[in-house]
Parts: structure tokens; sequence; C-alpha cells
DNA sequence: CTGAAAGCGCTAACAT
DNA sequence: ATGTTAGCGCTTTCAG
């Protein structure tokens, strides 16, 4: 059986199809409840749905939204930022077309090309990680940038506020009573994120009048083992001058940073307070104990860049970045700073050699 | 200014209508060379991109499909599916609208009529674990189904080879000369995988001439906590009983045999083997050592599923579920039993009370 | 080898 | 309060 046309229920109703047309739209003028409600049950009698197809056509305007992004795979962020254009496209009766360029700029051109051919009413260009980019050729005049800034201007975006954030973190350490707070920082360059902590890092030091050592500024590969490499270093350094308190680039490196402290038998809080960055469900909520870590709102800026994208939200600069709150969550590993600080074994760590004989449990 | 449309380079080139449809789409037939090159640069000229919206109106094809997935963003599975989907789609010249019902079959009913009205080519149907799902009403015949099979058969579907998989899991154990392996499995009985994996291990122990000893067969919570928990009881047992290697159904909980193990001062996978399943990045990677496991492909259902949707891929069966094989991870979790059972510490293990004092480093 | 014209299903200006 | 009709931009017969 074919699709139902506004024809047949017109036919069936025994009015014109404008009649129809105006009824399933629900303008407001004009037609009696009475023929409202004959041409309803016209409608559900030969199952009709509206062609968004011929719509489109004709109105030239097809209620759907491109979303590009750079990498959907690789990142488990990427669901909730989805998440939240989704459900914000969904209230305000659009559809979104999700196209993954891998970074790869031929394939962001052809993306481009197909939603213009589509005529999608909007366009979201979207990162996975919080940086700088060149918005290519081709995208919507108004197309709103996710988890990006555009590097010369002219566009809305939305981006976590990683500064704020950062400072937050170090708050929380502050308030427990810290002193020594390292910064255990990423190594790549790349995320804006890093400089942006770091100043928070360094702003939340200044307002408790806490004197910044460079020498608790440390760097470490991306991941748990660059994390815990760079915390081994920091937990070598002598008595007077060991953290209590290190704040995280990341989730990742925060769970380094446990992996080199129960090493050495310190315990988390006790012995060392840690907070992390990112709220990786995975990793944050897992640790023993759990990490008191900083969100990256993704959600709410996904929801965001649609709002805007679709005028549902008004942002009245045309170029402007917007910083989304990201909140603390605070779980257990943090606490006061140890009374006299922690004696660690002296011995020089070794990463990858093992002691011959199991040790007895803690 | 206003979008060109095909009638604009039509008169650039001094040709019909129709001459610049037919090069545009490439039809064979007639259409000297000459006239092919200059309705081409005419069209560049004009910078005219045919509407997708038009075309489909007249042909009733769109060249797109709707992919509908329960969840997106509370799984790091997702991206991986989503890009073998995508890629697949690209590979086709078709567009994927990505729709989000979150579970709810108000949102899934929406969300099948907004696709429906879209006329899309084809419908995917993505669970984000392996589960036996009602289809509901309204979707395309030959909707496909992804990560999932239906209750009542009449669909085409991909799920992972669960069942192979937890066999070659036990099967690495086996191969470094376990004998006492045990199945860490999952409390939820919701997903296949528990079930199937389960039947993998007897498989594999059966093959390898192995009694299995039900006592070996223990469950937690689906979590870091839960694993550990459950590896407590299982390195509880008596010497003679207790296993020297544990198949984990999932990364998680593999994450919580580490922290049990490395509590009671047992190496891995000196005095313990451990297998996972998931190969979750930010979990199997980055243990210390890093994790063998095996992996769900992800990445290739998601392709698998979107190319028989577009029949680009001939699946003769229209009703069957196509099994997709768990390649094994090898990593660093895994080695030969210890040659006498290591001596774990007999106290009761507490999951939350800690020594007030620390432990010397190992 | 090329062109004229019908029509995909809908909305909206204009009639009545 | 309701109906007629002209397109939206394209593909595709059917005629030359």
């Amino acid at each position: 059986m074919a699709r139902a046309r506004i024809s047949d229920v017109a036919a069936v109703a025994g009015v014109s199809v404008t009649t129809v047309s105006l009824v399933m739209n629900d303008v407001e003028s004009r037609i009696s409840q009475e023929t409202r409600q004959r041409v309803r049950e016209a409608a559900r009698a030969v199952g009709y749905a509206p062609s968004s197809v011929a719509r489109g056509l004709r109105t030239q305007r097809t209620r759907t939204v491109g979303l590009i992004s750079d990498q959907i795979a690789t990142t488990p962020f990427a669901g909730r930022m989805l998440a939240g254009a989704q459900d914000a496209a969904r209230d305000a009766g659009h559809l979104v077309y999700l196209l993954d360029t891998g970074g790869d700029a031929a394939i962001e051109r052809e993306a481009i090309d197909a939603l213009t051919a589509q005529q999608v009413d909007a366009m979201i260009y979207a990162c996975m990680w919080h940086r700088v980019v060149d918005v290519p050729q081709g995208v919507l005049p108004k197309t709103v940038l996710l988890d990006c800034r555009p590097v010369n201007g002219g566009y809305r975006s939305v981006v976590p506020d990683d500064r704020a954030g950062g400072a937050a973190a170090v708050r929380e350490l502050v308030a427990a009573g810290h002193r020594r707070i390292a910064y255990l920082d990423t190594d790549d360059p790349g995320p804006l994120a890093s400089r942006l902590r770091h100043e928070g890092y360094l702003e939340a030091l200044a307002e408790a009048g806490i004197t910044a050592d460079p020498a608790l500024h440390v760097r470490g590969e991306t991941s748990a083992h660059g994390g815990r490499a760079a915390a081994e270093a920091l937990l070598d350094l002598p008595d007077d001058k060991r953290p209590t308190g290190i704040f995280c680039f990341n989730d990742r490196m925060a769970a380094g940073v446990y992996i080199a402290a129960h090493r050495r038998g310190l315990d988390i809080p006790r012995d060392l307070s840690v907070v992390g960055y990112d709220d990786q469900q995975l990793i944050a909520a897992e640790q023993d104990p759990p990490l008191t870590t900083v969100a990256l709102p993704h959600y709410a800026m996904g929801r965001w860049a649609m709002e805007v994208a679709l005028g549902v939200r008004a942002e009245g600069d045309e170029d402007a970045t917007h910083l989304m709150e990201c909140p603390v969550i605070r779980r257990d590993s943090v606490g006061p700073p140890p009374a006299q600080v922690a004696k660690p074994n002296r011995r020089r760590a070794s990463h990858t050699e093992r002691p011959p004989e199991a040790a007895p449990d803690r």
C-alpha cells in the first residue's frame, strides 16, 4: 500500500487539501471545530503522515540540522554532547544528521556539501576537545561551534570554562587546608584546557595568598601511566617541598597518581589529596576512594549549541564565546593535609621492575 | 544570493534542464563530451548543487537512513558503532539521522514517525548492549537490528559472538597452563552476554578436559567495586581451590580484580592471571600491567548493519542473526600459573575500613 | 544527441 | 469558513 497523500485525506473528509493542510499544521484561523475533527479522523483512517520532503521543498525549511564533528568514535564524551544536542533538537521538532569527519578535511568538505544539498536549517560544528579551529568554508553563516572556538571569530561558540574549573578544583584543596598544591599537567599543548586550567590553578593559589612554586607544576603524558610517572617525581621531592594535594589535568592522570600513591603505601586522602578533571564515569567514580573531580558540562553544551543554532535561545552576539560552568563533583579523594607529611619510602621508585616477593596485605 | 537552481545552470550553459540533469547525474546515454564540459563549467560558475529535497520528492528516494538507538549517551561503545555505520553510509552516499530515545517508548514512537515522514530509505535499530528487543511498530520492514536480536524474529540482526569470545578468553588461560579458572560474572541477568560468555567458558573448559567447579563461577555488581568484592571471595578460597586465572565478564570488573590482587600483594600475572572483556581503552590499556581482554567488534557491527540496511551487502536471509567475531587482545595480564599458589594474607579483607598506618612500599 | 512538459506532495496567496 | 491553483526544484518519459 502506497503512502497516503494529503489529497486522499481531503477526499475522505470531503474537504479541500487546503483545509487538510491547515488543520494538520494547526493554523489558528478559520476552520470550524467540526471540520477539524472530521479531517483528523480521515487522516487517522487513511494513516496519513505529511511528507517532510514535499513540505521542505515547498517551504524551503527542512527542520533538520547537521552536526559535523571531528571525532565521535574515540571519546567517551561524545555521547553526552550528542545527547544534549539531540534532546534540544527534538524539543524544537528538528531531526539531526550526524556527520563524523575523523578530522579529515576532504571528508569535511563532502559533509558540508551534503548538508547543503540537504538544505539543513542549521549547522553545528563540534570538536571533542576544547580547541581553536579554522572553520571550513561553506558552512552556514550562523553555524555554532561546540567545544571549540573559531580562530578568527565570526561564529558563536560554547566551551567549558576551564579556567574557572581549574580554580574551583584548586579551591577544594585550599579549603581543606592544603598549601603545597601541585598541578599535574598534560604534556600536550594542543587543548586550550591545559593552559586555562593552569591559569585557574594560579588564580586560586593567588587568592589564597599562596605563592606558586614552579617545581609543583609538572607535566606528563596524558594517561594513567603518564600521571603515575609525574606523580612519582612529585612524591620524590623532599618533605618540605612535597605537595600534599595534587590537581590533575584529567581523571586518567589522576588514576596514575592513585597508583603511584598506593605503591608507596600512601593513603588517599589521608596522606595525599587529589582532584581530577573530566568526571569520566569509568574512571573517577570507580577509583578507591572515589575521585573528587571537575565535570565537563557536555550535555549542557550540546543543548546550548543546538538551542542557539535553532534560534530557540536568543543569543544576542553573533560572535561570542559562551563559557559553560564546570561543576566540581565532590567524592572522597580530598581531605585535610597530614599533620606532618607522611614519609614515603625513599628508595628510587621503579616503574617496571618488581620486587621478588609479594608484600604483605597493607 | 539565493541558491542556484538547475535552470540557472541550463541558461548559462545554453542547454535545457534535461541536459543539465543528465550530466549532473552521470547518466551514460547521449550528451556529447563537449556539452558535458560546458554544463560542468556552468554549474561550477553559478555554484550549483542539486537540491536533495527536490530530488527526494521526485524520486521518492532520499538517500538518508535513520539510526534509532536506546542510548548513545551512557556508553563508551556507542562511538565505534556509530562510526562504523557512519562510514558505511558515507561510502554509499547516504546521510544518517541519529535518534536517541533513551529507551523511552513514547520518544521511540515519535522518532519512528519523524523518520517515516522524512522518508528515509532505511532504518537501523540499535542497542548499546547485546540484548533481545521487541521491535516497535512502524519501523521499515527491512530494518536491521544492531547489537540486539528481535524477540520474535522477522529482522536481520548483528550481534557479537559472545559465546566464542568467552571461549577464546578462557582458552588464553588454558593455553598458559591454568586449570583452576574462575568466571567472574555480572549479577545482572539482562544482557545476553552474561549467559553466552558463560557457555563459552564452559565449552573451553570442557575441550581442555577440565571439570568446571561451580564454586569458581561467582557473580558481582558490574563495576570495579563489584569485581573487587567477588575477587576477594575467590582469593579467600583455600589454596587448593583458589583459581590461578580469572575470566571477568568485563574490563571494569577486571579492574576490581586488579585492586583486590594488589591489595594482597599479589602480582599480576605472576601470582594471578586475568582476562577481561570489552577492551575499553580507558580501562584495559591503562591497567598495570595492561589487561588482556576480548574486544567487542563495535565498528564492524555498525558497518555491517549499515551495509545490509542499504543493500550494499547482500545478506540472503531476511531473518537471520549475524554473529560477529570478538578478537582477543593480548596484553600482559596472563602468564603461567604460579608453581605453587602464592599465599595471600589470610586476614578477612575489608573493603572500607582502612588500617591506621600506611604500609611500607612493597 | 537534445528539449518540452508532467508531476512528486505540499503550502500559501488569492478567490469565493 | 472553505476552495483553486501556482509553484518549490528536480527527474523522466516522450518527442523530436
